[in-house]
DNA sequence: ATGGTGGTGTTCAATAATCGAACAGGTCAT
DNA sequence: ATGACCTGTTCGATTATTGAACACCACCAT
């Protein structure tokens, strides 16, 4: 296929059984503190985030110093810690030709259909929102940002998912997780839907995009009318969604 | 001002000198892998990224499989790694509020002026977009990409950062960077404008936008042709930037 | 002023986490 | 089947990490 890529044979990985190999802990700990103050509102100072993670003030100064040289922590005027720039430069990595081949169509549809569309990824239990695009006159923006997450087993582009593949082939990848009946008739359809299931009042749509090598993702769009009609918007997100999985090919 | 937040003293933040406490070791490799992961175009093993970072491969075994723990890596179906879903949460909360507020506008200005805007923040040399919108009916998309690093010496979007500061102010913050004569200019009239600086072929407008508490960013279009009208763009955007700062304050 | 409070940055011996070699496999070409 | 290349695991030696203690600064009440 591709002659100038070389040494292609590799060896699988098995079955994640529990890791005999210890995580490092000084590494975890300094994802914990970007997680730490991802998840604050705020700008923390150093004090507080050692006290948050539970580790000695000189061991959080050090992690910090760290993130800092790399650009993954910034400071405040007034010294306080907050993410920095470098996290975006690494996220535009995260499934990137996925995201190029996407952005398009994404613009597409969310101006066409008047909708904010985007594609979420699936990682471990969750569904992960990774591109957004807001129509163009979003009086009433429905704000799904980049970097949410709820879990797979909920909502429109999880059970997209799920129906690209089959009960079987989903509970050997996702053995704790349960298959959802919906997701057969999804894959009849070749979108889903979901209404009130990962906020109340709103509805989603999605189709799933199949990528080579990598777990599948889904294509979608939310909106809070329920006078919609899905079949339409449905088949659009699926010619989407072919579109998309051509160029990944 | 804000009664609520308290404990608002904390110390300075003084000059970076030469620091004195060493990096973290591991933390460093952890978040080079992830450096060297973002900028290699396709999955590498773990024997290639240990090479390639210069450490024993049961290092590298060590390390990767913290980072798969957190999410910020997945893996190939052949076992490869591949940058996670992880870093996409992580990046949302850069700059989180000017992302929100910035959002409507950028959708406002692709829309209204069919050009690709973004916003772009000053991160130490460079200038990194966080966010980026492309026009609805984008024939050929400027690809405007998040993540996307520049020196800050160059381009629209740089010399409108330089331009909210004097001369003065700027050789403090970055005393060694040159401060671009083209900064006072645009501070007079609200925004800057460059050709062929970044990309040779596109053009660039940009307006500062002064945010609180942070390093100041920049509110931008591209474009291809040169017969803009310049000024009426340029004022567009320093009016989105005004919009932007009332709703940071 | 003066001390109290809450913060940052630095140093250093003790310790525990990390290192790296060696081993046990598995898969895919040839 | 043989070699090439990979993942995953174990274990003693080494070294990076730890955390207490110290010096210092800014701000606020008293």
């Amino acid at each position: 296929m591709s002659p100038v890529r070389s040494s292609t044979r590799q060896a699988p990985a098995p079955a994640d059984a529990a890791q005999s190999v210890p995580p490092s802990q000084t590494l975890s700990r300094g994802i914990r503190a970007l997680e730490i103050l991802a998840a604050a509102e705020r700008p923390l100072s150093i004090a507080e985030l050692a006290s948050e993670m539970g580790v000695h003030r000189s061991v959080a100064y050090r992690i910090l110093r760290t993130l800092e040289d790399h650009a993954l922590l910034v400071r405040d005027d007034a010294g306080r810690m907050q993410p920095g720039a470098g996290l975006a430069v690494l996220a535009r990595a995260v499934s990137r030709d996925l995201q190029t081949a996407a952005l398009p169509e994404l613009t597409q549809l969310a101006n066409s259909l008047n909708m904010t569309a985007f594609v979420a990824v699936w990682d471990r239990q969750d569904c992960v929102t990774l591109v957004t695009v807001e129509p163009r006159h979003s009086a009433a923006t429905l704000a799904q940002h980049p970097g949410t997450r709820h879990s797979v087993t909920a909502g429109a582009p999880g059970i997209a998912i799920q129906s690209s593949m089959t009960a079987e082939e989903w509970s050997v990848l996702a053995p704790d997780l349960p298959y959802r009946p919906e997701a057969a008739e999804a894959r009849r359809l070749g979108y889903a839907a979901s209404h009130d299931e990962v906020i109340a009042g709103l509805s989603s749509l999605a189709a799933p995009i199949r990528v080579p090598g990598s777990r599948p993702a889904a294509i979608a769009v939310v909106y809070i009318r329920r006078d919609q009609d899905q079949a339409a918007v449905g088949q659009a997100l699926a010619a989407s969604a072919a579109r998309i999985e051509s160029q990944l090919a």
